[in-house]
DNA sequence: AGCAAAATTAAACAAATGTTTGATTTAAAC
DNA sequence: GTTTAAATCAAACATTTGTTTAATTTTGCT
């Protein structure tokens, strides 16, 4: 779906005040306020409030389309240096668009919207496929375990990263790094994140002691 | 705080129902109706709705309360065994209240009440000062590594747990497991939860390789 | 039984909600 | 320059919202 100036900035604001207050907490005069359009223009571009979120779900949810069919056949990269840029890619995904990220953990809770649910849940289908090339490649080349159980596999990942996300204010106080400026922060924890999630996966697939 | 027969009636409708719609999505009208009282009583009883949710958090944050004190100072038990029982600890408390649980992800994204998000940082950080002595512990005695950064790791171990109540559906519908009785997939998934998070641990904290 | 406090109720309240209307302005096409 | 459609706007709309009111019932106590 295209979209002109208007309706990009009418998302944006949604995106925005919703990562903070959520659908049912924000009015579409706060959006409309927050966009700087008039409170009709989004019945008029998207039809009610709750078709906007699918809009906005439509235009922001190949964010989470990761780039691994190149990746995937590279024949110099071995199944465990894959693994490793998945989940750099991952990080980055969703650090990188925490607002929709945060809408999106919100609405996934709720039975709500299915269109919405649907989509979200036919992306996860297709990144987990390809990730199970991967594995199956290190399992064929004897470098990563027998009886890998995928699924759970990947709760830690995003699990991990959301956790992160939705506390990192708590983070920052118990760490003491309130003061530290805000980029620097998003770098800190990136590094931490990056470490961590990927000494997990190497104890969970790696075959070797 | 003591509550009464109604007031137990009405906490359990508002935590059912904002479980599954957000604070906001949920009107005391609907909690009034589903807990079988009049409107009015949430009002006469809590003062608002806010308050209410602010009784809700008071009456049921002890469920974080792990019960840690007596087993941290066992002396039959060792370092790694004390971490897997917190582990269990962990994943009963946060699966036997699912529905509690959900509310206070919800709430912890928002900015909004400050009086809930303050009840439940002071919380996670008399758990975590507990859970410090255990890894104190299992270093002085050698068999945990130095360098344990444990924020990380609780993101993890809460992150996981999380991920799987929020998306439960999800995970069931891609294991083929939709026909499963709610109790056995329950018994499942906290088996697969409680192996998959020791080895987690396991990898992180042990000093054998 | 009589009384005071507590509990319960239906109704009313003002404010906020998402959406529509109908008039007006802007833009594009001829 | 006129015409036609799209875009924009303030106002109005009907609901729904959380809360309060004022009257009534129930309860506990003497």
């Amino acid at each position: 779906m295209e979209l002109n100036e208007k309706q990009r900035l009418i998302l944006d604001a949604a995106e925005k005040l919703m990562a903070e207050k959520g659908f049912d907490g924000t009015s579409v005069r706060d959006i409309a306020e927050e966009a700087g359009v008039n409170l009709a223009m989004i019945s008029y571009y998207f039809g009610s409030k709750e078709k906007m979120m699918e809009a906005m779900f439509a235009q922001r949810s190949g964010y989470y389309k990761l780039q691994l069919e190149s990746m995937i056949r590279d024949k110099e990269l071995g199944p465990m240096a894959k693994m490793e840029r998945l989940i750099d890619q991952y990080i980055e995904k969703l650090m990188n668009h925490q607002a929709f990220h945060r809408v999106l953990v919100r609405e996934q809770m709720v039975s709500g919207n299915k269109m919405i649910t649907d989509h979200i849940q036919e992306l996860k289908k297709q990144n987990q496929a390809l990730i199970r090339e991967i594995i199956s490649e290190g399992q064929k080349k004897g470098v990563f375990k027998k009886n890998i159980d995928l699924p759970i596999l990947m709760m830690t990942l995003i699990g991990t990263i959301s956790q992160l996300l939705t506390t990192q204010h708590f983070y920052k106080e118990i760490n003491g790094l309130q003061d530290m400026p805000a980029d620097e922060f998003q770098k800190h924890i990136r590094k931490k994140l990056s470490l961590h999630l990927k000494k997990i996966f190497h104890a969970i697939l790696s075959n070797e002691a």
